[in-house]
DNA sequence: TATTGTTATACTCTATAACTATA
DNA sequence: TATAGTTATAGAGTATAACAATA
């Protein structure tokens, strides 16, 4: 039965009836909402595509990070990343592990290390970017490109300006 | 030493010279990146402004789900949420614990529960609404009012059409 | 058979505080 | 004194698989 036809016989519509229609009510308008679904949505698609590869989101954004700033120490890593410095050591004893990522002695400094990614480290990244440019254009699929470039755009200035 | 300065004097820039100069390389380009670090400071933001109700964002979810829909069971209010049964069990927990919603009977279902918000349930989201608006406008405090909502419709078309 | 709620388990992600080695 | 990395701890989020009760 529909809400619809529920209405014409003067009975109320139960839970069951309107299984398709939940309303979100003030969800509709609140951008933490939204952002926690697509959120979602995203590391699942993430999950999806690169299961293959046994990584993380997390430890990806290292690798990417290190990939375009070799010798980079750990707290400026995780500037990058917007995360603490805490937070990078586990998901870089990981890496470190699997050699695909190396700490480095740094040349000037004996507190930090210079990461930098191993050879294995930049064919893994090499093998598995097919994978994350599906993955991307997936959780993109019903964005035009300029949507997409604006969508990336606006979160951008969530986190500054 | 900027950049600039150290071509000048044909001396590579240190990683400490370049701190605030970190390439982001593809990570630029990622969505999944973007949202992340949305999402984050979306989350940091939230915890600022409502510590004072001792409530997560999941938490909170829920009771607006509840709000706008009374008497939903838990299946369909994750449905909702775009999250599995099974995270809202621990979640419901807490917040009956705390009695701000209430695991009704569900008068045609003895398997579900119609889930509603107590009295001061109700009282208690009169009184963080104004915390919530003002997280809210942080968020989105360098968005216009267009770009806020062109956000939310993106984000709402991630997760589905 | 299928669905609801629950439990157990496991995996993301994150931070704070305190420690050590070094600058 | 201040900074880099580490550890311990805590808490946010998520899911899957299996179970009992009920439809």
């Amino acid at each position: 039965m529909t809400d619809q036809a529920a209405a014409k016989l003067g009975t109320a519509p139960t839970d069951a009836d309107r299984i398709d229609r939940i309303d979100p009510g003030h969800l509709r308008d609140l951008l933490g909402y939204h952002l926690r679904r697509a959120e979602v949505f995203t590391f699942q698609s993430f999950a999806r595509h690169l299961k293959a590869f046994d990584i993380s989101p997390g430890q990806l954004g290292v690798m990417l990070v290190v990939e375009n700033n070799p010798g980079i120490n750990q707290t400026r890593a995780g500037k990058a990343l917007g995360v603490d410095r805490s937070t990078l050591v586990s998901i870089i004893d990981k890496l470190e592990s699997r050699a695909l990522i190396e700490r480095a002695s740094a040349p000037n400094d004996r507190r930090s290390h210079a990461l930098m990614l191993t050879d294995a480290g930049r064919d893994f990244i090499g093998q598995l970017k097919p994978s994350l440019i599906a993955h991307e254009d997936e959780v993109a699929r019903n964005l035009s490109a300029d949507e997409r470039r604006t969508l990336n755009e606006l979160l951008g200035r969530i986190v500054g300006p």
